[in-house]
DNA sequence: CTATGGCACGGATT
DNA sequence: AATCCGTGCCATAG
């Protein structure tokens, strides 16, 4: 592994060992929320390793101010002059952040061939129809025309009362039949609450796990801060249930349930819940402006900066004997794990320059943008490993300007752009296409595919085949 | 007879 | 070495 040259920062770059690079490796795997746990275990058994209350750049170590990113690490740079922020961003706040909530998605450009797909209301609606009583079909309707971006009721429920002249019971009870629809946990009115819901449902299926129950309803604050330690003393058990139940939180449940993935094929039928994890990388306009250039977040969780305690350090000398050497080990982990986590952002931000460099319309226009990529081939231009790619890609989540939340590996998906023109092409067409016609159409668009593989996209983005598309869409009988 | 889906093969990707 | 993806061939449903 190489630097390479245009890494004009500041990082102290000491030769490394094997063990440093096994180390890299598997901190690359780990998504934000999992780092975050591997250094609160390093934390707790490594006295070395100490955590100050004071915000520095990541990349450079410089002290920063309370909020926003280092001023010299942020500039734009190398690739892409003056259009694009990156830099990395620790945060403890998981549950909480979501970008500035007040741009709502009419400001965003269109994408003006991704047109056809339910919105969120009519596609909840279809759902919770059959559950509904007569009565109940405009308290459902009232709710869902109300709902936010991400999911959220954005009404107060003595509104819908006063507005329909029904009682809050009533609403309550169509509340909690939509919760039950497929973003789990939809009309809710807060993380806390679509959590709680989202935990309802899954109990009648699996177990859940003890405690997270009441961790998400009364120790709400203390588990978004991922303070675990007081957690457990509040519920009164171990740290180490604590951890588990904040790991099946993030493993399975979706604080904002419309956020994820919307917009991208959702098969009715299919029961994987839609659920994503944390993203590990913001994006936005600069100003949430559409039309302003990019700002890259890369999260790295911590609240504050990791660094060797000095007092230790010192006390070492004083120390004879056996416990020198294992107190000298100790100090040499903790700065192996403070280099690797650079190392690691480092990484991540090279990777994200040349994503962003190479799929900026998708990520502004969306979906039919997405320009063939490789991982091998950013490997090649970042001069590193193929692997180290992969592994930097893997399990990791996305958030777009749009606030969808993506997987990594999208930015990969060698036939998205063809999938979402097709998609297009039936949504325009004046009559059934059947596939052949289809095939032809995108050789026209100069995108060759066999028939065969038509069929395929087709499957895979739900649309029917055209003798069932006749019935449906134009009702010739 | 035509349009589509299943299976399996081979090359690319991870 | 394992997996994914596009494609061709063939069976079958309409």
């Amino acid at each position: 592994m190489k630097l390479t040259p245009t890494q004009g920062h500041y990082q102290t770059q000491s030769p490394m060992t094997s063990a440093h690079i096994a180390q890299t490796m598997t901190l690359l795997y780990m998504t934000a929320t999992e780092l975050l746990q591997t250094i609160d275990v390093e934390l707790s058994k490594n006295p070395a390793l100490e955590l100050i209350n004071e915000r520095r750049c990541p990349m450079c170590g410089r002290k920063l101010p309370p909020q926003g990113p280092c001023s010299i690490c942020s500039q734009p740079k190398t690739l892409d002059p003056g259009e694009t922020i990156i830099f990395i961003s620790p945060r403890d706040d998981f549950f909480t952040y979501q970008g500035s909530s007040s741009s709502s998605l009419e400001d965003y450009p269109e994408d003006p061939f991704a047109s056809i797909q339910l919105d969120l209301p009519t596609y909840v609606l279809q759902q919770v129809a059959p559950d509904l009583e007569v009565n109940e079909r405009e308290i459902a309707a009232m709710i869902l025309t109300n709902l936010n971006e991400d999911g959220f009721l954005t009404i107060e429920i003595r509104e819908i009362c006063r507005f329909l002249h029904t009682l809050p019971s009533k609403v309550e009870v169509v509340l909690k039949k939509i919760q039950r629809c497929d973003p789990l946990g939809v009309s809710a009115r807060s993380v806390k609450e679509a959590l709680l819901a989202q935990v309802e449902f899954l109990s009648e299926t699996t177990g859940i796990p003890e405690f997270v129950r009441r961790a998400i309803k009364d120790e709400f604050e203390l588990l978004s801060r991922h303070q675990y330690s007081e957690l457990a003393k509040r519920l009164g058990t171990t740290v180490q249930k604590v951890k588990l139940v904040s790991h099946f939180i993030s493993e399975n449940l979706n604080p904002f349930p419309a956020r994820a993935n919307w917009g991208t094929i959702r098969n009715p039928n299919d029961s994987t819940p839609n659920v994503f994890h944390q993203p590990d990388i913001l994006i936005n306009y600069l100003n949430n402006k559409p039309g302003n250039p990019l700002v890259i977040e890369i999260i790295t969780p911590s609240r504050g900066t990791l660094r060797i305690n000095p007092l230790f350090k010192h006390a070492v000398k004083d120390q004879i004997g056996e416990k020198q050497e294992e107190w000298k080990k100790d100090i040499e982990k903790a700065s192996l794990l403070i280099k690797c986590i650079q190392q690691r952002n480092n990484t991540m931000r090279q990777l994200m320059e040349k994503l962003v460099a190479t799929q900026k319309s998708f990520i502004i226009h969306g979906d039919t943008y997405l320009e063939p990529l490789t991982r091998a081939q950013v490997a090649e231009e970042l001069g590193v490993h193929e692997s180290t790619i992969s592994r930097a890609v893997a399990n990791k989540t996305v958030q777009l300007p749009n606030r969808k939340i993506i997987p990594m590996a999208m930015f990969f998906d060698r036939s998205l752009s063809a999938r979402a023109i097709l998609r297009n092409i039936i949504a325009n067409e004046n009559y059934a296409l059947n596939d052949t016609e289809i095939q032809e159409e995108l050789e026209n668009l100069g995108i060759s595919v066999a028939r065969r593989t038509v069929a395929k996209y087709r499957a895979m983005e739900g649309i029917l085949p055209a003798h069932l598309r006749r019935i449906e869409k134009f009702a010739t009988t």
